[in-house]
DNA sequence: CCCCATGGTGTTTTT
DNA sequence: CACCATGGGG
């Protein structure tokens, strides 16, 4: 028998052994949010709850699959067989397949990732003849970013445009146009993007009495874990699913909201009590994760954002080492410096306990280069997926074909590798195949030989349906010879994931199910042996949830932490600061903030200077512990007290822990601060260029960095301003307010 | 109509 | 580095 109340605080164990109704609770970072969850599983269960009566919607399904095990642990392994466990997005697709009619559907739709859709969009755009040869024309990315973001809030795409996308506001009714052909082409072609399967979702259970009946009665209880990152249509879908005095608990925290620039809306969690009348409330504020340094930090940086239920978490867990701020001169010296910590970290945690952080992908570009050079093992999260990368997807294309025929993004991926066949013709031969004009397909046929075997080749596929794995392998039986052409340069890192896209295929009975796994969450890969062993590097956002003994965060910068799409808007802003706290407060023991103070600008081709992130700025002294790099390449402590020296890294590759054969660096001076990053040592803007549009020259104000010196004229519309303690910044003038 | 080369441009976060 | 527009040769 599980020992609830001792296993559980007061708090916890009262949300664990809640009994029906609906439940919000509010759960700071490291409360043992999991834990709660986990007990509440086995608390279900063992109170006589069917297993399959449970519904776990988690933001992975890689958190459910975890909950779900730990929850097996305490329970026995039987007793949660049968648990419906997975993401919002999972969950809708598995209802909507077993109700396509309802839908006006004749079979399971295809799921269209965001690539698809991108590309549709922009051969909806050429097919409209918009935006032709107009290089500001929005890019299609762009373009799915706004029709998404306004279906996910629900709001007019103008609003949207107007409130997030001003320089664009002109072409609104082009956006509109593009839009609507969008929506008809899905329809056309029995594909619904990531945003209709939450939609169609909520229309089926709302206007299909049987599905949603069948669901209510199946899911006698609904949980809900990272509420406060759901939008408005999921949460509709909660209320849907559970009705308004039904067992529900969402668990969250508004402090680690991080998706709003997906439609995620906080104040789900805050009007939760409306929307379920009744609903009880009950906060798990202690810490277990952090030492008081850590938090002591991560409270400074709650404190400094500008709303939100104030919280501040303690904890009973004694003294650890100060977070560190670590300088370094440049983004490639931080890599270095990233490196020699981790080394240093390696010979008091597993590698396995130590992560690096960033705010996106491409950042950690330099440490990878540096981890590779001396042969630590890593494994990254965030960034490029495995099944984004065009062979992935080439393959899955015909699988995609044998399943749904109109798929018309797979057919073209498929035809337009074959040699002699564009855009123009491949879409003829679409419509004279659904048309069925045997004829004009015999004559493209007749002339070429490839564009034969291949249509040849989707025929045999659809007759034949079997097992995902044999489809898989004919395809690639097929497809193989072109692929090693295209991808000549690096074939056997291809064929490797070829190879093991074969293996997630062989777990799997159904096409639909197989295909959509793979858009709706990547499945592990790798796979290897060394998993349990790696260095974690990863995104902040795939951060979320997981923690780590040591953690380091790099790129502290302006325009990169906060990303530079954030200095528009101050609700951007305070996201970014909420990202900054879910990325310290992954970190047990020991945290390290690197700030450089130059970073490779490609676009120049050479290294320009930082500012601080206006975040670390911001942070009281003596939360930290500030550290210098030296140009030898050393670090020092630089806040008085006790000078300390690291080695620089080693040269040659060795595995971690070796360290320290390279000797000590001469001590540095301490005291004065590093040459400042001022505006002032910013390169003088260009001078002498083409008289843009004249400007006022003089002072204005912004929403989130005061008052300003208007320096130049940067392009049409664009203006360089010097915000005293923020630096020099190109706004848009629209964003301004001038004196 | 297709294919390839060229150059200019902009680079978030995820289901 | 990927994306997009453009232009010349097949």
């Amino acid at each position: 028998m599980i020992d609830f109340a001792r296993d559980l605080n007061p708090a916890q164990y009262e949300a664990a052994t809640h009994g029906d109704g609906p439940v919000l609770v509010v759960a700071g970072a490291g409360s043992g949010k999991t834990r709660t969850i986990v007990y509440r599983l086995a608390h279900l269960v063992s109170r006589g709850t069917p297993p399959q009566a449970i519904l776990l919607l988690t933001f992975t399904r890689k958190a459910a699959q975890e909950m779900q095990q730990r929850a097996a642990r305490l329970v026995g392994a039987t007793g949660l067989a049968g648990l419906t466990g997975g993401t919002f997005h999972g969950f809708a697709y598995a209802t909507l397949r077993r109700h396509p009619a309802a839908l006006g559907l004749s079979q399971a739709p295809t799921i269209l990732d965001q690539a698809d859709a991108e590309n549709a969009l922009r051969d909806l755009r050429d097919e409209l003849g918009l935006g032709k040869g107009d290089r500001s024309f929005p890019k299609k990315n762009t373009i799915l970013g706004l029709i998404s973001k306004a279906r996910n809030k629900e709001r007019e795409l103008a609003e949207v445009m107007r409130d997030e996308a001003f320089h664009l506001l002109r072409y609104e009714d082009e956006i509109g146009q593009i839009a609507r052909a969008y929506t008809g082409f899905k329809r056309k072609h029995g594909l619904v993007d990531y945003d209709d399967l939450l939609f169609h979702l909520e229309t089926l259970l709302r206007d299909h009495e049987p599905a949603r009946e069948a669901a209510r009665r199946r899911f006698r209880h609904v949980m809900v874990d990272e509420y406060q990152d759901t939008n408005l249509v999921q949460a509709r879908l909660v209320r849907l699913l559970a009705g308004e005095a039904g067992n529900v608990m969402a668990v969250g925290d508004d402090a680690q909201s991080i998706y709003a620039f997906r439609g995620a809306d906080v104040r789900n969690i805050l009007s939760f009590q409306q929307m379920f009348p009744g609903a009880r409330l009950i906060r798990l504020e202690r810490n277990y994760r952090s030492t008081q340094p850590i938090l002591d930090l991560t409270n400074a940086l709650l404190e400094q954002a500008e709303q939100g239920i104030r919280k501040r978490l303690y904890t009973e867990r004694e003294d650890g080492p100060k977070p560190r701020l670590v300088r370094t001169l440049s983004d490639r010296s931080q890599a270095q410096a990233v490196v020699a910590r981790i080394m240093e970290l390696s010979g008091r945690h597993p590698l396995a306990e130590i992560a690096v952080l960033f705010r996106a992908g491409y950042h950690a570009f330099p440490v990878e280069v540096a981890l590779n050079r001396l042969g630590i093992k890593y494994r990254k999260y965030g960034g490029i997926r495995f099944s984004e990368a065009a062979h992935i997807r080439d393959a899955l294309a015909f699988l995609r074909l044998a399943q749904n025929p109109a798929d018309l993004p797979a057919f073209k991926r498929v035809l337009e590798r074959v040699r002699g066949v564009g855009p123009k013709s491949c879409a003829k031969l679409y419509d004279a195949l659904l048309r069925g004009d045997a004829k004009a397909v015999a004559k493209a046929c007749a002339r070429n030989k490839e564009l034969e075997e291949t249509l040849h080749f989707l025929d045999g596929l659809r007759a034949a349906p079997g097992a995902p794995a044999a489809l898989l392998a004919r395809v690639l039986d097929f497809a193989r010879p072109g692929m090693e052409k295209e991808y000549a340069d690096d074939w056997p890192r291809r064929q490797a994931g070829l190879e093991q896209l074969g293996r997630i295929a062989s777990g799997y009975a159904d096409l639909d199910a197989f295909l959509a796994d793979l858009c709706l969450e990547s499945p592990d890969e790798g796979g290897d042996e060394d998993d349990g062993q790696a260095l974690t590097l990863s995104t902040v956002h795939s951060a979320k949830g997981l923690e780590w003994s040591a953690v380091c965060i790099i790129d502290l910068v302006q325009d990169r932490f906060p990303s530079r799409h954030a200095l528009t808007r101050a609700e951007d802003l305070e996201e970014e600061r909420r990202l900054l706290y879910v990325a310290c407060t992954r970190a047990r023991e020991e945290l390290a903030l690197f700030v450089p103070a130059t970073i490779y600008n490609q676009q120049s081709g050479s290294s320009e200077p930082a500012l601080d992130s206006p975040f670390i700025a911001a942070l009281p002294p003596g939360v930290t512990e500030a550290w210098r790099e030296s140009y030898t390449g050393g670090l020092a402590r630089t806040d008085g007290g006790d000078v300390a020296y690291l080695p620089a890294p080693p040269r040659e590759p060795g595995p971690a822990g070796s360290a320290g054969a390279s000797g000590t660096l001469p001590p540095e001076d301490g005291g004065d601060q590093r040459p400042a990053s001022g505006p002032e040592l910013r390169p003088p803007a260009p001078t002498g260029g083409p008289t843009l549009t004249p400007t006022r020259l003089g002072y204005c104000r912004h929403k989130i960095f005061g008052r300003g010196k208007v320096v130049a004229a940067v392009s049409e519309g664009k203006v360089r301003v010097n915000f005293p303690g923020f630096g020099l910044k190109v706004i848009l003038s629209d964003f301004l307010e001038f004196e």
